[in-house]
DNA sequence: AAAATGGCTTGACATATGTCTAAGTACTGA
DNA sequence: TCAGTACTTAGACATATGTCAAGCCATTTT
């Protein structure tokens, strides 16, 4: 809860590659790392790696906890991070909530880290 | 010192995005996890930035220092992470150790994690 | 209504991390 | 040789982070 969540979508607007290109301020270094940061964790590369391969239905908490063997309570910490950099997005229905990926965020993300991507 | 040096290169070997394919397994998810976390951090970003726009001469410690307001045992620190996590390659040349970036790892990592790799 | 289920929040705890100062090592140049 | 420069390491410190147990809220089911 100490860092607000800053869900931009500047998928498109960042190619090519700025770190490549060596312009990166340092508004945008934070973002960026804020960012990584989400993805730099064990956890939560599996969580990922969950719900893209858990196709458009989207994946539950319950379920992420029994797979990796978790608490309810880590994953939902887990799940905040992840939705809070934009990776993941939740939509809740009943008494569930079903999290999906954001590719096109994924994708924005690895773009700008991209060495080849206008070359 | 606690984390041992994975200086692996399976850059061509990954494709495509097996974060994807949902089939990262736990020691590939600790390794993305601790390659992302060399990246994670707002002064690496900017460390890496700066070498990728250094061009090939490489980039050194002092430069850095004076340029990010760090000290130089800081930006020592971050220099390890970078180059245990493979995306730097340091190059010792008299007094001066000179830091430049392993493109085919950046791209690998990138790879990796794109959801678009090969779609 | 009552019980059960799914999820989130809080508080506590251990560990990890970024930064600095201080000290040490290695090379360079008068 | 001596002073200066470049880099690394060690230690200390504050902060951040991952995890769990416990509790609370909302929804579903009996």
């Amino acid at each position: 809860m100490p860092k607000s969540l800053p869900v931009i979508e500047h998928s498109e607007v960042l190619c090519c590659a700025p770190v490549a290109a060596g312009i990166v301020s340092d508004p945008d270094a934070l973002d960026l790392a804020l960012r990584l940061k989400a993805l730099a964790d064990p956890v939560r590369i599996k969580i990922l790696s969950f719900v893209l391969a858990g196709g458009t239905n989207g994946v539950r908490n319950v379920d992420l906890a029994r797979d990796l063997h978790l608490t309810d309570a880590t994953i939902s910490h887990h799940l905040r991070q992840l939705s809070q950099a934009g990776l993941l997005i939740a939509s809740r229905s009943g008494a569930s909530t079903f999290y999906g990926a954001n590719r096109t965020a994924l994708g924005a993300l690895v773009r700008v880290l991209d060495p080849n991507c206008c070359a």
